[in-house]
DNA sequence: AGTTACAGTGAACAGCGTTCAGTTCTCCAG
DNA sequence: CTGGAGAACTGAACGCTGTTCACTGTAACT
C-alpha cells in the first residue's frame, strides 16, 4: 500500500483502477441486453433468465439493480422516447408538426420487435417522459384547441399509434416465415378471403376487400392520423365543449 | 342395481340417462370458467390450471377441447361481440349510431376485468365476428365516406376503444386497494402531482393539470369518439383521398 | 489489516403451458 | 348381457418462468 506521507509515483498504480476486472452491471447494461433479447426472441420469450444469460450473469444479479420484470419493462419503455426532439410549436404548422410526431412515434415503435406491446402496457407519466408530453401538449395549445380537447388529444394520438403498430406486428407474427415476400402473400390471401365471402351477407366487406389489407401500411397509418387531425382541427377556436355541463356539477 | 328381467319403472331411471353423471366438458363450459377466473384473478393469473381447477378437472382435459391457451383467449375474445346488435344503417343518424357502437363496445370491455388486454391482442377477423364488422362498415358506407376512409375507420375506432379501456384498467391496477373512494383519491393525487410541476418547464402540463385525470372517464371517452367522428365527417362526400397516388403505383 | 458493504452466485420454490402413456367411461354391435 | 371400440379424462412429467435467500468473493475505508 502507498505510504501516507509520500506522493504516489505515477508508474506505480497509474489510475487507481484501470479496468474494474468485471464490468459492473448497471441498469443501462441490463436494458441494453433486454433489447437484444427482445429483438432476437420477441416479447413472449423475453425473460429475466434470457437477459441474464445475455450478460453472462446469474439471474439474481439483475434483481440488485431492478425491482422486478415490470420495472425492467418500464425502463425499456422510457427509452422509446429518448432523443425525441419536437420542434418549437409553430401555430401555422401544427398539423404537420403533429403528423411528424406520429410518424416518428411509429418509426420508433417499429425499431424493435414487439415494442408496441410494451408501449401499450404503460402510461407515459414517468418523470423522464414528461418533457415529451409537455412538448406535444404545446403543439395542441399553439393550435388553439379548447383545453379539454388538448387534454385528451395526446392520449387519443398515442393510443392510435400504439394500437396501429401493435396490429402490424400481430399480422407479422401470424405470417412469420415464408421468406421475403411474406407480407405480399399475406395481403393477397387476406384480400382474397374477404373477396370470397358471400356478397349478399357481406356486401360492404366484399366491396372493400381490396382495401382492408392495403399494400401500404404507411398510407393507412397516415390516413388514420389525418382523420384525427381533421377532427382536432374542427375544434380550433371553439369554446370548451360541454363546458356548461362541467360547471353544472 | 336394477333387476335385469324387470321392466324399469318410469320413476327409477326416467330418461335413459338423467344426468350424465359427469357433465361433459365443452368449449362453452371452458370459456365460462375462464371468464370466472379472469374476473376473480385478473389476466396475469388466468392460467390453464386455474381454469381446470374451476371446472374440477385435470389440466390436460382442457387440451381435448382447446388447442392451446391462445385459442382459449380467442374464444373468450369472440364472446365480447356476442349479442351486439347494430341497428340498420340510417344515413341521417350515422354519427349517433357510431357513437352508440363505441359506447356499447366500451361497456362490454368494462364488463370483465382486464378484458381489454385480451381484445387488443386480437384482430376481429374470426368468422363469427365478420357480421359485426360488416355492420359497422355499413354505417360508414351509409354515411357516404370515401372507400379508403371506410376501410380504416373501423380500425381507428376499435383501436381507440380498446386502448382507452386498457388505460382505464391500468390505472385501476395501480390503485387497487384503498377502499371505495380509490378512484377519487387517485385522481386527486395525480392532478396534484401535475399541478406541482415547475411551471417554467411544464407550462402546458400545469395549465391542464385539472383535466389530465378528469372526474369523468365517460366524458373523456366520448370526447375522443367525437373527435374521431368529426374527422370522419369531414370526409363525407369527398373523393377517395390521395386516389391519384394509388393509380400512380 | 481488518472490517464493512455489497455486487454477484447458485440453489430453491411455486407456478406456468404443454405432452403423453394410461385409465375410465359411454355407447353400440353382436 | 357381453365385449370391444373410441372418446373423455387422469396423473405425472418436462422444461420453462419470476422471485427469494443464504452464501461467497471482491473492493474500499478506517
Amino acid at each position: 500500500m502507498t505510504q501516507p506521507d509520500m506522493p504516489t509515483p505515477p508508474w506505480e498504480r497509474p489510475p487507481r483502477r484501470r479496468t474494474p476486472a468485471r464490468v459492473p452491471l448497471t441498469r443501462e447494461r441490463i436494458v441494453d441486453a433486454a433489447y437484444t433479447v427482445l429483438d432476437r426472441e420477441g416479447y413472449d420469450r423475453l425473460s429475466m433468465r434470457q437477459v441474464a444469460a445475455e450478460l453472462g450473469v446469474a439471474v439474481s444479479a439483475l434483481y440488485v439493480h431492478v425491482r422486478d420484470k415490470d420495472e425492467l419493462l418500464r425502463l425499456m419503455y422510457n427509452r422509446v422516447f429518448e432523443g425525441y426532439d419536437l420542434p418549437e410549436p409553430d401555430p401555422a404548422r401544427w398539423r404537420e408538426q403533429v403528423m411528424d410526431f406520429a410518424r416518428q412515434g411509429r418509426r420508433r415503435l417499429l425499431g424493435h420487435r414487439d415494442l408496441a406491446k410494451i408501449s401499450l402496457g404503460n402510461v407515459p407519466f414517468a418523470p423522464e417522459l414528461l418533457p415529451h408530453v409537455e412538448k406535444l401538449l404545446g403543439l395542441f395549445a399553439a393550435a388553439g384547441l379548447p383545453r379539454r380537447v388538448q387534454a385528451i388529444a395526446g392520449d387519443l394520438l398515442s393510443t392510435y399509434i400504439d394500437g396501429f403498430v401493435l396490429e402490424e406486428s400481430l399480422w407479422r407474427d401470424r405470417y412469420p416465415e415464408t421468406g421475403g415476400n411474406a407480407p405480399e402473400q399475406m395481403r393477397e390471401e387476406v384480400n382474397d378471403y374477404f373477396a370470397s365471402l358471400p356478397p349478399d351477407r357481406f356486401p360492404n366487406l366484399v366491396a372493400l376487400a381490396d382495401l382492408m389489407m392495403d399494400e401500404s401500411n404507411d398510407y393507412r397509418f397516415e390516413l388514420g392520423v389525418e382523420i384525427i387531425l381533421r377532427g382536432l382541427a374542427s375544434y380550433v377556436g371553439e369554446q370548451d365543449p360541454d363546458e356548461e355541463s362541467r360547471s353544472r356539477r
